[in-house]
DNA sequence: AAGAAAACATGACATTTGTCATATTAAACG
DNA sequence: CGTTTAATATGACAAATGTCATGTTTTCTT
């Protein structure tokens, strides 16, 4: 078992803030674990009880809605604590975490957590930080649900997709989603999302090529989404 | 100017965890304000630098989309505080806020509440708590929006405005928005609104009388909206 | 490798929603 | 108190989007 000390990807979240002794004191109580592609990290509902902290692969949460859809509200990747807000607000998760990858993630016991929250105020002010930017990015993707249409939206998400999860070698989308999971994302039917795919392809914005999705005029599509 | 100590509000925000003495110091450094309806307390892009304390009124919280039509993305009243995530992310706020009728505002600079942040553990968690509502509250909101068509939409805001700001004494809702406010709270074209609503009448689900409506069939509405 | 299941794709059509035009009514203001 | 302006209302139509049906392709399983 990794030490915290050790993890590279604690640099990239709120607990880049913690000393070396209080490293060493969370190497002792967190838990890792591997998690599949496809399986259930925790859903919507469940007491969870402390923090994940993402140390590989990406995960979607989503949310289901009335009419028996799945809207897809976020994904999280490495680098990432998942459940914070469930946890400080002492609620059980408003949100399904499915992974989208295998993954490698780490629990944190709540207790734990709490503590530092009391002992590091840098950490607790990074954990507020991070809850404060996803209440930004939850603004934003509000305004683009209700003002921009469909075609906007895919075109703005493929952006999105790209720039934060990047490509493979062959230009390909490194992440890859179902149609119906994009479908998802950008709140519409899932034949909706496709025919619109297949237009951006015809147009030759993207490049299709069985599941995988390329971007091939970037500025074009910047254009569509505005 | 009244001191915090007496100040009705700050028990229904994260102040409420202050002690008599830190009370005390912040009567000293707040600086309270009227501002009258329709008046701008801030703007997206602006720098504040503190934040406020609804001591009465609601404001409506405000984003300008790419296609020039405002959308709410909330309504603040009495008893919460104003531009906590911009302080805490020390960033420009995303949001501009108009007051929707008089109001009282206390204003904290950042400084102050910085302070507070260190000294006080459970002042800083209660922030912490009210912003993961926030988050709460938006994820819910970009799922209603992102699934429900406008008339779903329609009914549970309205229902939403009969909860939060209550109704008159002739059952009317308390808030008035305009109809052109209320289609940016579902993110919706004004005339989609006004003929919804006009529809809602007809049906009995709600009475029009000029800008004031009331609820007359919660239950329906309801149905509606789920 | 064969069969089954899931994902992808597309047509046809209904429904929803937006846009533009134009009244009508209510509110603001000198 | 009349006049101007903003807000509300409604019709007509176009555009966007959802739904259902159906066929094809890909992926998974054994």
């Amino acid at each position: 078992m990794i030490k915290c000390e050790q993890c590279i990807v604690r640099e990239f979240s709120s607990l880049k803030a913690l000393s070396k002794e209080e490293l060493l004191k969370l190497a002792d109580c967190k838990t890792s674990q591997t998690i599949k592609k496809g399986e259930i990290i925790f859903e919507e509902g469940d007491t969870v009880n402390g923090i994940f902290c993402v140390k590989d692969g990406v995960c979607k949460m989503t949310k289901l809605s009335a009419n028996g859809k799945d809207q897809i509200v976020k994904l999280v990747t490495k680098g990432e604590l998942l459940g914070q807000r469930s946890m400080i607000s002492d609620e059980p998760v408003n949100l399904t975490a499915i992974a989208l990858e295998d993954m490698q993630v780490c629990f944190i016991p709540k207790s734990d957590v709490m503590n530092l929250f009391n002992d590091n105020n840098k950490f607790s002010l990074n954990v507020m930080r991070s809850v404060c930017g996803d209440l930004k990015e939850a603004d934003d993707h509000m305004v683009s649900l209700a003002q921009k249409n469909v075609k906007q939206r895919l075109a703005e998400t493929l952006l999105y997709l790209e720039t934060t999860f990047g490509t493979n070698s062959d230009g390909t989308l490194h992440i890859q989603l179902t149609r119906e999971e994009l479908a998802g994302m950008i709140g519409t039917a899932t034949e909706s999302c496709i025919r619109l795919l297949s237009e951006f392809n015809k147009l030759g914005f993207i490049a299709l090529n069985g599941k995988k999705i390329s971007i091939t005029d970037k500025a074009k599509l910047k254009r569509i989404s505005e």
